[in-house]
DNA sequence: ACCCCTTTGTCCACGGTGTGGGTTTACCCG
DNA sequence: CGGGTAAACCCACACCGTGGACAAAGGGGT
């Protein structure tokens, strides 16, 4: 996979047209790490394997492995490809809903630390301004735009993050699985349960996300159009 | 801390009395483990340690490690104390959403697995089944209670998720962090973000929990009373 | 009463992990 | 040209999940 590595065992510092290693290499090579064997499969020695490179060489670039899964976050955060702004409420804040999915969605396994993790980098900015300013532009005080904003964060983080992990036990679109799963929840004898199970059993992941931000943007458009 | 233990080195079954290893002791060990060193402290060897007895044992009730974990997030979400229904949508809706969090943030190291896992177990379907009851109370059809719910479950577990691992460089209430918060935000230059940085800096779990909880209710009510 | 089988523990071992510490080298600046 | 520093290396440690072999207690069939 490597021309010239390993073998031949050179020590110490790296010539200068060869310094592989860098912060941004080594995130790049971790997303890679992530895609093919999931999250559980990134370790050091990982990712040192990836880049033809001793496990400990990466702390030169990174803060332990806490910090590289940071700054893998920071990095898909940070590459969304925030919409152009068009002064419509809920065409901009629905295409930047949607950005975020799409964003989450190409790197599915490497999403949950995005989710999960609380960044405080500059990258991850730029996401919120996005919405900050959408919000503000409408009229809203800024008070109120923090708290929205905050409130709309948290459904999309906690839509996607169902989306991502959730097993086929959860409801799926083919037909045999919803059958099985209608099964069971008809088998656990709660009364409403048995009664909608045949639309629990069934879970289309973007029609669910369509429904929760267009409820989201009702209840916005409600509130500030008042 | 084990008066009789390793030290007599016994092997083979124990007698009848003194089983010490049930599903449930286990559990409860385990959550112990999470709430004195973290969910990252969780470890066969580690729970085995405070029940005094061998790491593979705990193999005999339970499915390895993940099984473990997904073991204590249903007892964890099985024991919440679901509210009575008064028969006012608002009203009952609100008290499940904070029984959800008291229970959550009682063990809040824990709460994370909770929200994280994709649970099929009986035990999880209770308060699934309070939220679906309520709904249909409210004259909510089937289908579009599921979708209803599904939106409110992603929201609370958002909020939440925030506020569990939300370290204090996220927002605060103390006033020294705010400040050194607002100074970063400020810093960033972008323009919406330094405009609402006062609030921004400012993050009490509490409020915001209470805020989004009555955006959810307004949506909705104003939803089922068309 | 006997025997055997299942259950539920124990111990040993293996390959893997994050990372602390010390060593080596190439580059850069004075 | 010589010293300092940055960036790579290897060794070592304590820990992890779990596969596999073994032991002892209890229960069931004859």
């Amino acid at each position: 996979m490597n021309a010239m590595s390993t073998s031949t065992a050179r020590r110490g510092r790296p010539p200068k047209g060869e310094s592989r290693l860098s912060r941004e290499a080594i995130v790049e090579a971790t997303l890679r790490v992530i895609d093919t064997d999931g999250v559980g499969a990134v370790s050091m020695r990982a990712v040192g394997r990836v880049l033809g490179v001793d496990a400990k060489s990466l702390y030169n670039h990174v803060d332990g492995k806490d910090g590289l899964l940071d700054a893998v976050a920071e990095h898909i955060l940070g590459t969304i490809e925030l919409p152009e702004r068009t002064g419509d409420l809920r065409t901009d804040l629905r295409a930047i809903a949607h950005a975020f999915r799409d964003r989450a969605l190409t790197h599915a396994e490497a999403a949950a630390l995005v989710l999960t993790r609380q960044l405080a980098s500059f990258e991850a900015l730029a996401p919120i301004e996005a919405v900050l300013t959408v919000l503000r532009a409408a009229g809203c005080p800024a008070e109120e735009a923090v708290h929205l904003l905050r409130t709309l964060v948290a459904t999309l983080i906690g839509s996607l993050l169902r989306e991502i992990n959730a097993g086929p036990t959860y409801g799926t679109t083919d037909i045999e699985g919803i059958a099985r799963r209608q099964a069971v929840l008809e088998g656990s004898g709660l009364p409403a349960i048995v009664g909608a199970a045949p639309h629990l059993a069934r879970f289309d992941p973007g029609a669910e996300y369509d429904f929760t931000v267009e409820f989201a943007l009702d209840a916005l458009a409600a509130r500030l159009g008042r």
